[in-house]
DNA sequence: AGCTCATGGCGAG
DNA sequence: TCGCCCTGAGCTG
């Protein structure tokens, strides 16, 4: 369930369990066997996250950089750890506690060098300190591309996915298909913001809710529900279903191999 | 048992 | 733009 606020929880939740400890680094899957031979026994002494990347560094010996993709995933644990799924990419231990991954589109052991190009590869994290989001509004300003698929493209902005991008542009009554260069400063200041807000959130949460407190069911009168994901969403994976707001029909259409969600009826500008 | 789909991204053509 | 990689849940039969 990867966009951008899960790999920074999930550097917090590493950070705080193996943190300054020495840990046992298999591979039981295999695949990443022989630089799991290399880590064993090393300290987990800095862990870093920048968009849906993470990188767990080991003290001298190099960092582990993860990507989830699609499917990856990540469990935590309390020893006694049950043996290993045969999936399991990588699971850390020490004598309290363990960690799993499976399913990632990468698990790799890197050099700093190596790290840095991924870093400089990728555009400004919402959730990263001190980022500039200037950089993404000069790749914005100029672009003929639609502003939904800038908001994907990790070039641009780190860490947003098809969650955050469909949840943000409704947020902001904005059609996804207008072309970046034709959003103005403002909104884009705006987007960024909410950004930074909600993955906050997201988080904090561990999960994805974008609805306003205004808009909640209880506010509005409505029967709770939670959306097929986890968290409380304005159009996500909603299609044909009515807009919580105005009762349009939720659209959805094919961008870049990605569903998009949009309502037609909130989202005029 | 087999199919489809999923919050992602890469490389080939 | 397409095919492909990673895994598992939720269907259908």
């Amino acid at each position: 369930m990867p966009e951008g606020h899960t790999i920074h929880r999930l550097a917090a939740d590493h950070r705080e369990r193996f943190g300054g400890r020495s840990v046992r680094v298999t591979s039981p899957q295999g695949r990443f066997a022989d630089s799991a031979a290399l880590l064993d026994g090393g300290v987990l002494e800095d862990v870093d996250a920048h968009g849906k990347h993470l990188f767990l560094g080991f003290a001298g010996r190099g960092w582990v950089h993860i990507h989830l993709g699609l499917f990856g995933k990540v469990n935590f644990g309390a020893a006694p750890a049950a043996p290993p799924a045969d999936t399991v990419r990588l699971r850390l231990a020490h004598p309290e506690a363990y960690v799993d991954l499976r399913g990632p589109t990468t698990c790799a052991l890197i050099t700093d060098a190596e790290k840095q190009a991924i870093h400089d590869r990728l555009g400004p994290d919402p959730l990263r300190a001190g980022e500039d989001p200037d950089r993404a509004w000069r790749r914005v300003s100029r672009s003929r591309t639609t502003v939904a698929a800038l908001l994907m493209d990790q070039k641009v902005v780190a860490g947003v996915g098809n969650v955050y991008r469909a949840e943000v542009l409704f947020r902001h009554g904005i059609d996804p298909y207008r072309a970046g260069k034709d959003l103005t400063r403002r909104e884009w200041d705006a987007i960024w913001a909410d950004l930074v807000a909600l993955m906050r959130e997201g988080v904090r949460l561990n999960r994805i809710d974008t609805v306003r407190p205004e808009h909640t069911p209880e506010a509005m009168g409505r029967p709770p529900r939670v959306d097929d994901h986890g968290g409380e969403v304005y159009v996500y994976r909603r299609a044909t279903m009515p807009c919580h707001i105005c009762d349009t029909e939720i659209r959805t259409a094919d961008l870049s191999n990605r569903n998009l969600f949009w309502c037609p009826g909130c989202q005029t500008r």
